[in-house]
DNA sequence: ATACAACTTATGTGTTACACATAGGTCAAA
DNA sequence: TTTGACCTATGTGTAACACATAAGTTGTAT
């Protein structure tokens, strides 16, 4: 498989697949006569892998050494229980953080609808934002 | 207020508040002597402002555009409500993938947590992430 | 046969929002 | 006056690619 072979098969781009290649995250053997990598099927097994860890949220430089585990002989999957355990909490709080964000925007959405829009007075840049804390927007046209 | 007062007062690093002056987000005057940037309230309440508005969700860029907006006498707000509007469906869908990731994962760890180590096999990598799409972790650990 | 489109290569730059390092100038206190 | 803590500008690094460049290669249609 050429590099656009890879990239069709497995769902990317060929700019991904030649930028796992480039980072080592797979190996392809050289065509002698052009220099084209030429990729097998551990290869595509191999994208199509990081693909899955890339939605969980591993980072690529996480993936290698998954991989190195690997290539190594070791069972890489210690390590990704691990990394899995943090990730969860983490995953936790940034949903809190999205869900509270969400509802303020949602808030302040509602607020302004009824609203009349406030006109930079010097002082306010845009009272939507800057009274976010307070979750009060009911000052925020002052005057007209 | 220099660098690394307003920095202190709206609790950011100094590189940061640099980071804005050179992006123009907020303005210095130049003291003659020695070139240090000179500071006032109004950039103070613009880092503020920044603050606010990133933890919401909003890229420098955009909020440059905030601020050229109520720079030339125009009200912000039409803009920044827009703005949220296209933002509360981009966080809905934030919030449910992470959400469907977050139950794989726990889900995963349930799976793992009475499992051997499955040990790499020559086309099995981490049978965790491999089998992900299935949900299916049974046959992780194949042979031992 | 040859022109042409569609591929490949390596390399370099742009993206986001800073963090950090460098080299050097400035300032207040001890 | 020396130290330590500040300031300056500039350049590099981060993550995971996307995109542009210039140049060689391949396959197909004419």
């Amino acid at each position: 498989m050429k590099v656009s072979d890879l990239a069709k098969t497995a769902k990317v781009t060929p700019e991904t697949v030649r930028h796992y290649s480039r980072q080592g995250l797979i190996h392809a053997q050289r065509n002698a006569q052009n220099g084209y990598q030429e990729f097998d099927n551990v290869a595509l097994q191999r994208v199509r892998f990081i693909q899955q860890a890339r939605t969980l949220g591993f980072s690529l430089k996480q993936i290698a050494q998954i991989f190195e585990q690997s290539d190594s002989g070791d069972s890489p999957c210690p390590m990704v229980r691990d990394l899995l355990r943090q990730k969860v909490p983490e995953t936790q709080k940034k949903i809190a953080d999205l869900q509270a964000h969400l509802i303020k925007m949602e808030a302040a959405l509602t607020a302004w609808e009824a609203m009349e829009d406030g006109v930079p007075n010097g002082h306010s840049i845009c009272c939507l934002i800057e009274d976010w804390e307070t979750s009060d927007a009911s000052q925020c046209s002052e005057e007209k």
